[in-house]
DNA sequence: CCGGGGTATGCGTGGATGTCATGGCCTTCA
DNA sequence: TGAAGGCCATGACATCCACGCATACCCCGG
């Protein structure tokens, strides 16, 4: 079979796990079984004449052909969505429709923010915004499921992906690293912490192998992890409990719960973080411009907050 | 099965038959029977959810969901087509390519003349060229096979089909009509024919029930139609060899062999012959532009040539 | 060395898609 | 008015493809 009648089915399919970066975890999504995504695959890599994935322990990756094929799986998939969309006289896919996708804490504040001022400055906007983790987001911006994705980074600040197209990255702010503990902790009256007040704390992590998220890096200790959690209020809620203490980016500051303070710590390298607006490159629709000048605003506006 | 899935092979058997205006046509066109066409469109309008094609007995006609389809359709094979191309390594259907259609008289002059000096003046842009009759040039359009066409028009100058989006038609020139008769021929010696001198000829008109096309349309007699034929040089030998004579717009004069002497009508209305080039609404891209451009000059500078 | 994450593949079955042949409808022409 | 010839639809097949299921395989980490 030449490529020129390939599937729509397999293309498809072919965005799902270029998307997901996991046969597995694209059948999940489309309600095959990994066999049927597979095979697939398979006869797409025979109609194109090369393969398209790289096979990789914990997944697969695009090849140079693989992303050639993407961006025009994602063009044909979305062309005949529309079509269909226009069949069944639904609003087709208004251009004004933006999709945002965000890494966990940025919905906590700078989302919510963001789309309740854009709402106010053009209701015909509409944004539908998704949370995922940043290799996802990426993924997600290169099989075109996404027009604009929040992603998180740190220092050495590294473009999110090393492929081509790049991405196009525009870091909406950089603030430092802080550290969330209970209010009535008798170091939380001060404003600030010393690096070596860090020393023999409980520390409350993220899950898995993050538990670099939520222990402060500059640690010169093995640090006892007493709880891990995924979710910010369940994180805050644990210090506020007193459970333990964690790290949480400036951001966070406007919406922390009662019981907990946030202070910046002094001493040793001041831990920066940034939040990159990321994109395909390309024009950029005004919807999303519009968007993308929301999100810088409530980034100043966030300024004007009280600090911890 | 939903429309989102529907498969390539459809879209392009449809753009095929949107194109011929036959699925019988299209069928021979794509190496099918005309019953798999058939089953191909059923398959497709039931995914649609909506009849594509009117049936006539003459063919089909687009409905306005086919029309919907059709232009989705012709935007998703392109895309995959392009994929294709790639994917071979093959130059990406240059953008700088133009693919311009042409009715038979077109060619004996315009279209070469108009492509000498474009290939002179902007020898980067490649033109792909092909000759239709008529409907098919305006199907091809829509079909996006095309990307302009020089389409004959004659009063009272409609346009070329009544569906939505309409054509731009730009027209390029407006000439009458002439007769072609034996250089040696006595009414050879003036300058012009008056229409009386018409009468009691023997014509060489076009095939079928093209009889119109060759015989001067305003005759008060019943013509006699010596000798039919579709090509140009074939009706001018003819001519040529004294068998008949033959009417001929003024734009072919330049390219007219030896021993035919071509002489504008006096008396009764002037017939007037208008050439119009025609596209789809939407931005021109840069080389059908030139394109354009040379056409116009070709239809100029083949007014400083001596018209009989 | 086993368990658990990935992907590939043999096997059986059902559906989709071809061809062939036929039938219905319409127009044209003798 | 009947025969011919254009068109499309459809019933009866044959074939093949793509699915699910189960299993094999590979690699990594504890």
């Amino acid at each position: 079979m030449a490529f020129t009648d390939a599937s729509l089915v397999a293309l498809r399919v072919f965005r799902e796990v270029a998307e997901r970066g996991t046969l597995t975890a694209a059948a999940a999504a489309l309600g095959y079984t990994q066999s049927a995504v597979s095979r697939q695959i398979a006869a797409l890599e025979r109609a194109a004449g090369a393969a398209l994935l790289e096979r990789r322990h914990d997944g697969v990756r695009l090849t140079a052909a693989g992303r050639l094929v993407l961006r025009h799986a994602a063009a044909v998939v979305d062309q005949v969505d529309a079509a269909a969309r226009e069949l069944a006289g639904l609003p087709s896919e208004d251009e004004s429709t933006v999709r945002l996708g965000w890494f966990a804490t940025a919905g906590a504040w700078l989302v919510p923010q963001a789309l309740v001022s854009l709402g106010r400055s053009h209701p015909s906007i509409t944004v539908v915004t998704r949370e995922s983790s940043t290799p996802a987001l990426v993924r997600a911006l290169r099989a075109g499921t996404l027009d604009v994705a929040l992603i998180a980074s740190l220092p050495p600040f590294r473009a999110p992906d090393d492929e081509t197209p790049a991405l196009e990255a525009e870091a909406l702010v950089e603030r430092s690293l802080q550290v969330a503990l209970p209010a009535s902790h008798p170091l939380a009256r001060n404003d600030f912490i010393d690096i070596a007040d860090l020393r023999g704390h409980r520390w409350i992590a993220g899950p898995g192998d993050q538990l670099v998220m939520g222990v402060w890096p500059g640690l010169d200790e093995r640090p006892r992890v007493a709880h891990t959690a995924r979710d910010w209020l369940a994180k805050l809620q644990l210090v506020a409990a007193g459970l333990g203490i964690t790290t949480v980016p400036a951001g966070l500051v406007a919406v922390v719960p009662a019981g907990v303070r946030v202070l910046p710590v002094r001493g040793g390298p001041s831990e920066q973080r940034r939040i990159l607006l990321a994109r395909l490159p390309g024009p950029m629709p005004e919807p999303v411009a519009r968007l993308a000048a929301a999100l810088r605003a409530a980034v100043v506006e966030s300024w004007h907050q009280p600090i911890g």
